[in-house]
DNA sequence: CCTCCTCAGATTGCAAACAATTTACAAGTT
DNA sequence: AACTTGTAAATTGTTTGCAATCTGAGGAGG
C-alpha cells in the first residue's frame, strides 16, 4: 500500500526512532507528526500502524502509541541468527538474477550511505543501512521473506549505539558489495554473516 | 491501537483468508469489505494494512491489496525452526508467572476450539489455533517477540490444509494444556516442539 | 493485423468534520 | 488527608466527500 509519499514518512520516521530522537516510552502524537510532515492525519496513522507491526512503536487502544522498548537479552541471539539464516539465503539464491542495475542501485545506496556517515548523520546512515539490507532480500522476490525480515531488521537495530563507528560500518558494506561486484559470491557471504551480529 | 472491533475484523478476516476462502492473488476491495462489516472504508483499511504486515496479504500503492502467494519451499524450515524457538523460549521462562487465570483462559479457548473442530469450522479452529499459540507468546510480556512471531505464525498457517485432521489437532493442543496443568512444564515444552512442524 | 493513444468507469489516496474515549484537575464526601 | 465523583480539555476512532491514480475498452494511425 506503501504510495512514495506514505513511504517516505516512514522511512524517514524509522531512521529517527532508530537514531534515538525519542526515548522509551515516549508517546507519539498524531496531529502533532501529521503537522510536521504537511499531511492530514490519514497518512500518518498509516505510518504509525506500519511502524508498529515493525516493533518500533508500541500501540495501545484509544492511547496511540509510544516508543518501544528494547527486547529482551535471551530473544535478540535467536533474532539475529533468523536475521542471517534470511539475508544469507536470500544473496545465496536471488544473486543469480541480479542484474546490472541492481549492483549500481547499491552502490548508490553506499555512496550516500558514505556520505551520511562523513556527515555524521545517525538517522540518514540508518536509513541507508536498512535499504542495503532490504535490496537483498527483495530481490529474492518472495514477499513473505520481506515481511518477516523488516521487523527483525529494526529490532535489532533498536540499540544501535551512537558510539558505532559510522565509517566502520560503511566500509564493511562496501567490502560486500566489492566482493559480490567481483562475481565472489561464498566469500560476499561469509563476510556478510560476520557483519550481522 | 486494534480497538476490540478492529482486532475482531482481522481475527475472522485472518481466519477466512487462511482458511482458503480466497485464491491466491484475488483482489480485495475495501469497500466491499466495509459493507460486509457494516463500517466504513477507515477501519477497513487499518486491518488490511496490518493483514499486509502478517504476509497474509499483498499490497500494491494506487492498487489495493491482494492475497499472498505461499512462501517458497526453502524458507519454510527457517521459519519453523525460528517460531519454535520463540514459542519455547516463551512458555519456558513465561510459565512461572502463570496465573490461575491464565490456564483458564486458555481453557476457553480451546473449548471453543474443539466445538469449531467439531462442527468442521476450518477458518474458526485457525482462528482459535492462533489465538492459544498467541496467548502464549503474550504472556511472556516482550512485545517485540508478539510482533515477530505474529507473521512467522501466519505465513507458515498460511497452507493450512482442508485435510487436516481438525479433532487431532484440538487433542494435541489439549495434550499440551493439561501437562502444563500438572506443572510438568519440561514435557510441555517437548510436546509444544513436536507439535510445531 | 498490431500498436499506441484516449477516455470513461472503478478504485484507492487524502483531507476535514464529527463522535467516542481517555486524561487531568478540581470539588465534594468520608 | 485520602478517596471518590464530576467536568472540561486533549486525543484517538470513525465517517464522509473529494482528488488522484489505475484499469480496460474502443478507435486512430502505422
Amino acid at each position: 500500500m506503501p504510495t512514495p509519499l506514505k513511504r517516505q514518512i516512514a522511512n524517514t520516521l524509522r531512521g529517527q526512532i532508530l537514531a534515538g530522537k525519542w526515548s522509551e516510552g515516549t508517546r507519539i502524537k498524531e496531529e502533532a507528526l501529521a503537522d510536521q510532515f504537511g499531511v492530514s492525519r490519514g497518512p500518518i496513522r498509516d505510518v504509525m500502524l506500519e511502524l508498529s507491526k515493525e516493533g518500533l512503536l508500541h500501540a495501545l487502544p484509544n492511547r496511540g502509541v509510544s516508543i518501544s522498548r528494547l527486547p529482551t537479552r535471551k530473544a535478540r541471539p535467536i533474532y539475529l541468527r533468523t536475521r542471517r539464516d534470511l539475508e544469507t539465503l536470500a544473496l545465496r539464491d536471488g544473486f543469480l538474477h541480479w542484474s546490472g542495475n541492481d549492483l549500481l542501485a547499491s552502490e548508490k545506496i553506499l555512496r550516500h550511505f558514505r556520505v551520511a556517515a562523513e556527515f555524521g548523520d545517525l538517522s540518514e546512515v540508518i536509513e541507508f543501512d536498512v535499504a542495503f539490507h532490504r535490496s537483498i532480500i527483495e530481490r529474492y522476490r518472495d514477499d513473505n521473506l520481506l515481511v518477516l525480515w523488516l521487523p527483525l531488521m529494526t529490532t535489532l537495530a533498536l540499540p544501535y549505539s551512537r558510539h558505532r563507528d559510522l565509517m566502520e560500518s560503511y566500509q564493511e558494506h562496501q567490502d560486500i558489495l566489492a566482493t559480490l561486484k567481483k562475481g565472489d559470491l561464498e566469500t560476499a557471504l561469509t563476510l556478510l554473516k560476520t557483519h550481522i551480529q
